[in-house]
DNA sequence: GTAATATGTAGTAGTTTTACTACAAGAATA
DNA sequence: TATTCTTGTAGTAAAACTACTACATATTAC
């Protein structure tokens, strides 16, 4: 009797989620919370096996939640269910402790299979994923996704960025010049192909 | 027996509202579209008696969506489905055509309530809308949110930055000068008491 | 029905950002 | 290993943007 808690602000959500679970895993007990703080209530009332958390919550402090979650309950398999792009975000979170990451605009039976997987304490890794992997192994540079070809001082800058802050504020924060700072953004628009801040965060999100 | 089509990317979504409807509604045959070339396809296969449509759909031009729907089917209701808050894009959607607007972040009885009451050929407003209805009329200033404050002209002005345009473009675009769209620009941070456009869209959207 | 405020428009001067260039150190590759 | 590509860093000139000011016409409020 598998306990799982799935975690969304948006009630059609849990409601559909629930119900998919409820179908395909037998005896599943599905909870639902809409924000960080009753995820946390309930966790800490009895013992989950799963997680699914969506991680676009407002006030969820991304990576914090996840690990708020793994610290306070360790054995707990967390599973990431976000409209941001698996290729991009995907692995991030998996190496922040997450155990499955699955985009929104997945379908069902790929919702099923990875609640499935992280019952049987495999990880779970969506097909792109999985592609994804073995491309970095085999051709390392051909197939990887844009944002993985930034460097870590770039990348570093776009957060910055799509955060709103100036390229003034940016080399003030990082004690660089100006000039500096503009070339990172110039690099990084070249090396996503976009042309400014909100294509920029265009190419990261997903609008689902 | 209402036939209802509901529009949405996200199948989990589709998946969570056509149940919501088939248990609330008698006899309703509800149809699903995940692409807005679906639900035209869709739409022209039988008579349907509403739309669910999520303006959120990438490809999908929202106000676009909305008038090539109403042009081909006039007697369509629709119910807009929405992420972006209902506060400010509500009462846009209505004048542009849609017969009710509800945000995602609406519980299930508020979904409900929607349908049923497009179903039975009234308009829809949420609570939330219907008082700022009131409000309107009564203490106009106070209580209305800062989007609603702004100029047809500089709301004209936001969608464009919006959308990634520079000050040069849209003064092209809208044949200004480009000190004037300069000047709307500020005049909108001031209003919405942003600093930079991707608060502006933060202020604009809704993270839900 | 006048005073106050909002709106559509623009100029000028000053700031900020971009484009282009450059170069050294590190990584990858042939 | 020599060669090419990437990354971290910056200068300078040109382009884009903002701040401040201005002003006429609407609109609103008292």
């Amino acid at each position: 009797m598998p306990n799982i808690l799935v975690v969304d602000d948006q009630e059609v959500v849990r409601y559909g989620t629930t119900l998919i679970l409820q179908k395909s895993i037998d005896d599943a007990q599905v909870s639902e919370a809409g924000s960080f703080e009753d995820t946390l209530k309930i966790l800490s009332t009895k013992k989950f096996d799963l997680v699914i958390l969506d991680i676009d919550m407002p006030g969820g402090n991304n990576h914090q939640m996840l690990d708020v979650i793994r610290l306070r309950h360790p054995d707990i398999r967390i599973l990431i269910f976000s409209s941001y792009d698996e290729q991009i975000f995907g692995w991030r979170y998996l190496e922040a402790g997450a155990d499955g990451f699955l985009s929104k605009k997945t379908g069902i039976e790929e919702i099923k299979n990875a609640a499935k997987t992280l019952l049987r304490d495999e990880k779970y890794l969506s097909p792109t994923l999985k592609q994804t992997l073995l491309n970095n192994f085999t051709n390392k540079k051909t197939a990887t996704n844009p944002i993985q070809r930034l460097s870590s001082r770039e990348n570093n800058i776009m957060q910055l960025l799509i955060k709103g802050s100036s390229v003034a504020e940016i080399a003030d924060k990082l004690s660089l010049q100006i000039s500096t700072v503009s070339t990172y953004k110039k690099r990084i628009f070249e090396k996503l192909q976009v042309s400014n801040v909100i294509e920029m965060i265009e190419k990261v999100q997903l609008y689902s």
